[in-house]
DNA sequence: TTGTACGCGTTATCAC
DNA sequence: GTGATAACGCGTACAA
């Protein structure tokens, strides 16, 4: 009986490799398993699969044969079957509002930098802005078993439950850029006050009083500190604030039409803001293009700054004086937290909240020709 | 016996039960499956599974008892399980040489509106125009099971075998921007040789006849049909072609060095080109800012022209004359196709190779001053 | 209408 | 030193 079953093993094995065949044809990949070195061989799988993780209990001569057999059908291990097992996919979720934003993409140039050296591959998935897509993008890595997330939420976000759902379900999570307090975990973000403290203080040096500003939605918390970098500024300076010189994008201007707007209110103001100080790297862009198409000379008539993590504000005309980020690194070290939070046997209560410096780089565009020009800091 | 099983299923469900609970005080992520439903409500799995998919065979009230309990538990059927069974992953992996690219960035946009809204995951990578790199970043994704390859390949890759190796084992691909005529399957490009033809015939109708080119290595598709197109407009104008005007980036200009290097050896041509055409993104951005930063007047001194896809481009000073490709749309095709080669049942043999139009965006770089201007279609 | 058994690819455990 | 078996989560053919 068990002669028997011994032959009927290759009339099996060859009936599966006539399927394969079929499949091939009909241009179906598939992969070479376990199985198929095994009945190439005449071994089991189990022997195989210990062979190739080289065990101590299989014989050289049989790890030999196994080898050169996988080499030649040129096995690759199946990582779906492993997620299945291990309850781990080796992947990384990231959510993003836009890639095709300079702060963002070099963020994520970080990320996959350390994901790479650590085995781990990074899925990237875009929130638009929008907070139901980002709620979508969140079940999808969720349900699809990334390992760990890293977020900058959108600009829409207020409410972080959806968030808090799978941190408090044990999902490992690290928030980089637009925080949120309430949950705990590693952050990763950016001295937003001093940036804005000092990019305003930069304005004021140089004779300037009346400074408006194109923000994100005030929920944010990159919204929020540098709002109050940018007050606490005014208030050493002995200038009042205004409401009115503030201006708010909802979509943190991931469409131009939203800052085109926001810009000509400003202009239309009477008296008119001597500067605009862009809260963000899409505002300051925006900002900076919609005075272009106007024609307003900058910055003469009016004066220009913002975060920017562009690598083409230096040759703009004029150049922009911008406050970058150390996008690569923060997307660095928020990984590396990450990545010790998924493989850390026990849970982890201390967070390190990382806050880094921004650079402000003096450009043309806020220095009025005939205003004092005294640079603060950096 | 078997009512000696019954009692003993309950045990081990409290067992199961209480091993996900320390789980997840140990910050273990655990998802509820179809078996916890199935305990909760005394029910077998696939009744539960019937009930979760509608199936016909089920009663309503059932299915209403598990529909709510799924619910309250905040079941997600679990991708992994799914991709292992149906072998599949419903998710597609996209290999480009740099996602900070406006160009590329751009076409990921277009590859995931398209993948969104069919229910596919993108899981991008990036080669920074190493070959070595690409093949990894394959390997990564093929061996992942994506169901279906969209790639454009690093600056080095000059061997495609790789990429067959994959496509010959069935493997759907799409080939675009940086193509490869071997491989039989769907390819989406830009006209290239048009592109080129058209600008240099705006800087020779501007009276220009020594134009210099920045290109990318010789053996991509692209430079091939770039170079193809300048010569034409040369050769259509009288003008000599000279190799010594042709400066080879091997790293496609990825590090500012490369491209540094090649504009100051055009600079010290004698007598030197009255023009630089920059084949590519990073190409053209870089000499430009080369140009910027040794205070080389543009056009005056030299005119500037190439492809990008940047948005700043015309807020450079001077506005930058740019060819502009497609790039969304060119990442939306390229999905579209993809899809339907992983969808169809039945090989398909004929396969599109889609041409796009490129737009040639005049601006100040490519005038000179005194010459005479005269705009070659768009 | 519901339950049982199997298979997807892999590895750990136990048996020989 | 090697093989058989169970398990991961799910869907489904088959059995009841």
């Amino acid at each position: 009986m068990t002669q028997r079953c011994l032959i009927v093993v290759p009339t099996l094995s060859t009936k599966q490799i006539a399927k394969k065949q079929v499949d091939r044809n009909l241009m179906k990949f598939e992969a070479v398993t376990i199985k198929d070195i095994a009945k190439e061989l005449g071994l089991s799988t189990s022997t195989v699969s210990r062979a190739l993780r080289d065990s101590y209990e299989i014989s050289a001569e049989t790890k030999k044969l196994v080898l050169e057999c996988a080499e030649r059908l040129q096995y690759r291990p199946n990582p779906i079957a492993l997620s299945l097992k291990e309850k781990r996919s080796r992947s990384i979720g990231v959510i993003v509002c836009e890639i095709a934003n300079s702060f963002f993409s070099q963020a994520i140039n970080g990320i996959e930098s350390v994901a790479y050296t650590q085995g781990y591959n990074v899925i990237i998935t875009q929130s638009h802005e929008s907070f139901d897509r980002e709620v979508t993008d969140l079940d999808f890595l969720a349900s699809r078993s990334v390992d760990g997330l890293i977020i900058s939420v959108s600009s829409e976000t207020q409410d972080f439950e959806h968030i808090k759902k799978f941190h408090n379900r044990g999902l490992p999570i690290v928030l980089f850029d637009r925080i949120n307090e309430d949950i705990a975990t590693h952050k990763v973000t950016v001295n937003n006050f001093k940036a804005a403290f000092e990019a305003t203080m930069h304005l004021i040096n140089g004779g300037m009083r009346r400074i408006a500003c194109i923000v994100n939605p005030s929920h944010l918390s990159i919204t929020k500190e540098r709002i109050a970098g940018y007050k606490q500024a005014l208030a050493d300076s002995g200038i009042d604030y205004s409401d009115s010189l503030i201006k708010y994008c909802t979509k943190g201007g991931i469409n131009g039409a939203e800052v085109e707007v926001a810009v000509n209110e400003l202009l239309d103001l009477n008296p008119r803001p001597e500067a605009i100080f862009g809260l963000s790297d899409k505002l300051t862009v925006g900002a900076f293009k919609t005075l272009q198409s106007r024609k307003i000379k900058v910055p003469d008539e009016i004066a220009v700054i913002g975060f920017s993590n562009s690598e083409l504000t230096e040759l703009l005309s004029p150049s922009l004086t911008v406050i970058r980020q150390p996008a690569f690194q923060m997307g660095e070290i928020a990984t590396q937290r990450l990545i010790s939070l998924i493989e850390s046997k026990r849970p982890s209560h201390d967070f390190i909240k990382e806050v880094l410096d921004t650079e402000l780089i003096v450009r043309q565009s806020s220095v009025k020709p005939l205003g004092r020009v005294k640079s603060s800091g950096v």
